[in-house]
DNA sequence: CTGAAAGCGCTAACAT
DNA sequence: ATGTTAGCGCTTTCAG
């Protein structure tokens, strides 16, 4: 069944070198040649070996997704968008989860699947730009999230900061005063949840309202139990708020559970908002004010990324590629 | 940087196939060579290449989840863990979506990758049991779902029937009569929905309720927008219902959403109940009642037949491999 | 236009 | 205990 390159050859009574030509299609060879040797293929259902190919060219036409989980919604609906960005460029991917684990991280980094990609898309967690730029494997990398890499590295990015001001601005806009942030997370070097604390902090301070340290609660994971547990924490502590942005939608479908937990009604008592557009944010229980990356774009950006470093030139210098987001206004914010 | 074995048994002034040894740790070394090689290893920081490995071995390391969409809650959090046994297993996971088109799955089965897989873990969905059993590729195949398969083929499963049958009677135990069924796929040759229709049938039946054809409600695909807008059309039916027991969990958060949208109190007007048990639904208001599938175990079942299936012997004879399940009351049943 | 053959890096059978 | 070498299947240089 699995025939290889000389058993097509020996068949069509012709060379190694001619099969292999009138497989990729390269060079000229004669049509009644070419016939000749296709139904020799055909016959043997002959399958090009991926391995043989890796070895000699070098290329092995995998490229690894590597994530803190694949289980995690955002995570999830990004892959998906890669492996269909991924499969028009002819690769195939692969997914690798880190847990947020700054060993495991360091290990993916330094070759994942011994060294047998050809890329890597990368989120890190808690690896500091730093030990980003260190490593030993020569497969191309692209970072997704702020990384704030100096320059040195590729990454995608929407304008963080930006997105979580024009979110804040909306909540204020709808007459809310006491904005609580759910998601600041000073533990990781990851940049995201602070730049969204930026954005949140500007759109506060431009509104001529105070930022309330009491008003931020950090948390650990971006969990639907983190969401829900900070929001318990704002609402036992008898803090007054009015309305809670959410650095992520898992974070605010906690928040919005515990709410209602505590007998608020979303939006009359509390607006909620979150970041992600994620689908069940659509259909939550209101439905989800956020912030929608364009996700599609960002499997596109990242990929040609990829795609550059590949060529023969190596490509353009490393860049900060940002991706255009869109402010969703959906019920939970009235 | 990338370093061959030779390069190092040059600088070890050893033979190739000592470094291998060392490397492999395989035969018998001299401790003195050994260390002397190990440090040649180091300073060189040789990595195996994959490519060689498995052009030499006939093994590439990597498996497939072939699936129809990774972005769905259920296939993400499954894949989670599929990942995390692959990892232990010394396997690389690879995705690839199917998107549930029939020429996509005869593709990915006759070959992952150019064959360069050691085994595929497949949710088929539009292919038929004689379908799946025809196939050029020789990689081990292990089932998700209830396929039908004639014994034929390895499939790991839960017990649907048994698992609707429960869910129905709880919601028959709670006083509910009307109960609709949202899920239906009689398009699909894939057996699960098929399944979850006979145990709901056979709870109404073990009941003395009657079978009304007006409250099964088919979909075309297990989606949010799919579960809503069956809910809707049932209501707008006026069709008289006190609960809806929903195929997926995915299909039952859009029920959730549209009864909302309707007015209607769950569970106090309405109960409703999915199937899964995602991680959204533990956290939807109110928390959605669902089976709870053995998702860890789910995910060992797969792996271990892939393994058994790559031992020497080919391992036993293919089987229907049940997995456990269990039965999550929260409170949209009230 | 087609054939012969080198060689990618590794493992393992065969030597010593 | 270690060295030598064939060969996995493919692409591609060199001949013709």
């Amino acid at each position: 069944m699995a025939a290889n390159l000389r058993q097509v050859a020996e068949r069509a009574g012709v060379s190694v070198r001619t099969v292999s030509n009138v497989v990729s299609g390269f060079a000229l060879v004669a049509p009644e040649t070419r016939e000749r040797v296709q139904r020799a293929l055909d016959e043997l259902g002959y399958r090009p070996n991926a391995a043989a190919r890796h070895l000699r060219g070098g290329r092995s036409g995998l490229i690894a997704l590597v994530i803190p989980e694949i289980a995690s919604p955002y995570f999830g609906e990004l892959a998906g968008h890669l492996a269909d960005e991924a499969e028009k460029r002819g690769w195939t991917m692969l997914v690798q989860q880190t847990g947020g684990d700054p060993r495991r991280e360091r290990e993916l980094l330094d070759g994942v699947h011994g060294q047998a990609v050809d890329g890597l898309v990368m989120s890190p967690w808690a690896l500091s730009p730093a030990d980003l730029r260190r490593r030993p494997d020569a497969a191309p990398l692209v970072l997704l999230g702020e990384q704030d890499a100096d320059g040195l590295l590729d990454h995608v990015v929407i304008d963080n900061v930006a997105a979580a001001r024009q979110l804040t601005g909306h909540l204020i806009a709808t007459g809310r005063t006491k904005i609580a942030a759910i998601g600041p997370q000073p533990h990781l070097t990851n940049g995201t949840a602070a730049q969204r604390l930026a954005g949140y902090r500007q759109a506060l301070s431009e509104a001529g309202l105070p930022a309330d340290p009491a008003l931020e609660v950090p948390v650990a994971h971006l969990h639907r139990s983190d969401g829900a547990a900070a929001m318990r924490e704002l609402l036992s502590a008898g803090t007054a708020v009015d309305a809670v942005f959410c650095f992520s939608d898992q974070l605010a479908l906690g928040a919005l559970h515990a709410a209602a937990g505590h007998g608020l009604r979303v939006p009359a008592d509390l607006a909620v908002a979150g970041f992600d557009d994620i689908e069940d944010g659509r259909f939550a229980t209101p439905a989800l004010t956020t912030v929608a990356p364009d996700k599609v774009a960002i499997a596109r950006a990242a990929l040609d990324c990829l795609a550059a470093r590949l060529t023969a030139g190596g490509g353009p210098a490393p860049a900060r590629h940002v991706v255009a987001h869109q402010l969703e206004v959906r019920a939970s914010t009235g």
